[in-house]
DNA sequence: CGCGAGCTTGACGTTGTTCAACTAGAGTGG
DNA sequence: CCACTCTAGTTGAACAACGTCAAGCTCGCG
């Protein structure tokens, strides 16, 4: 966790905000943010703390990770840049409901929560805007828990990886930054259950797999099983 | 289905919009919303339809309700008045996630997406409250299919006797509106099961069954089983 | 070179679903 | 008033899905 220089760039928010809010009111998020980077495994966000910062997501993939007292973790979604995350936190008030951690190297700006609620205050059309970007995001993950919840474990792991080629790496051939461990915790099912899927995937050559890389051969019939279930 | 008089009371909506928004915008609200009531069964909202209005919940208890092409149903929560629903759907715009299903005999006051947003857009306060309303709803869909994800059967039943007791009913004894399928569509899983598991309950004097009737005897007990998973 | 983390495979037992059969109550029409 | 049918609830047995365990493997890093 680093510490970078005070001018940021901030593109892509910027860019989307400039819509809704004034130079002035973005100059105002902008001194009072930090931008910082994580390195891969760093915490961004931990579960339980209180939700002081927005945090905008310039660089990188992060997880959204449910931690259980008792039994494993829980990977909620998972998203690349450029984002809005813990948009949620806002108006929630409640302490944060899940660990944002960096699956890659990541460089986020954390925007304070105080100022930015006094700028949605004085920019309804900025707030709707933030609102729809949070309501995205949980639409996202109730249909993954849909999806979980009554399908069984290869139309889960389908699920997630065309959620990973359309929404994270946006190819359907790409370097997996999660360990199986990982995808298991995002499918809710067990590590050698997710290699089982993906072996047999790769017998019948649906999907290819070389190391860390997956390579989608037949994008439709991984379709076919998502939905079938 | 049915209309009744124009002059509604939308007492709690009304005392809660008062902290934020004028008489006037609320009798704009009033003026162009409609009161409906729906019998057990009946649909308020269509899956896949447009979201044309928010609804408000006077009086009884609805489903959301989920239903797949494939498979079976599932359901989303259930809540019971007073509270505002569909909220969610003012922000995602898409078409309606979920279906909203009358389990008991409801009121309900249908008020236009529209005119709402219009408010909404002028009254930053006002929206950052429906926000709230929302996104507590959304997080207890998460926590519950969190509780899904990676509970056994027992855990989830108990979670679901727990929420009704205490977030629907308002008491640790009640006449359940819903049918042994609509519990199992609840915790995902099938009716041989809950049936199975209430009676495994009842035997060990967790709690009463009678008729409809539910009566929670050891709540410390079904805590600790929806704990321990 | 050795150690540990992540990955892979197969065997085994548990959990939960499916199926089939039966009961009870509610509604319907002769 | 009595078959009848329909739905909800219940039970048990057979079977499939999934998680757990145990073992071996590979690769990168100190």
């Amino acid at each position: 966790m680093l510490l970078s220089e005070t001018k940021q760039e901030y593109s892509w928010f910027r860019r989307i905000s400039s819509q809704f809010i004034s130079e002035k009111d973005f100059d105002k998020l902008e001194k009072t943010s930090v931008k910082l980077t994580f390195k891969k495994g760093e915490p961004i966000l931990k579960q339980g703390g209180m939700p002081s910062h927005v945090v905008y997501l310039e660089k990188g993939i992060v997880k959204f990770n449910y931690e259980n007292e008792t039994s494993k973790n829980l990977i909620l979604t998972i998203v690349s840049a450029p984002k809005i995350l813990g948009g949620a936190n806002l108006f929630y008030k409640d302490n944060n409901l899940f660990s944002l951690i960096a699956v890659e190297d990541c460089e986020v700006i954390m925007i304070d929560s105080k100022v930015i609620e006094g700028v949605l205050m004085d920019n309804s059309k900025f707030a709707m805007m933030m609102f729809q970007v949070a309501s995205e995001m949980f639409k996202k993950s109730v249909m993954n828990f849909i999806s979980l919840a009554h399908k069984q474990k290869e139309g889960r792991i389908a699920d997630i990886i065309l959620y990973l080629a359309e929404e994270v790496y946006h190819s359907n051939s790409f370097l997996l930054s999660l360990t199986r461990k990982e995808i298991a915790e995002f499918a809710g099912c067990s590590t050698e259950n997710v290699i089982m899927t993906l072996s047999k995937w790769q017998n019948e050559k649906i999907v290819s797999l070389e190391g860390k890389t997956i390579e989608i051969n037949d994008i439709d019939k991984l379709k076919y099983i998502s939905k079938i279930g």
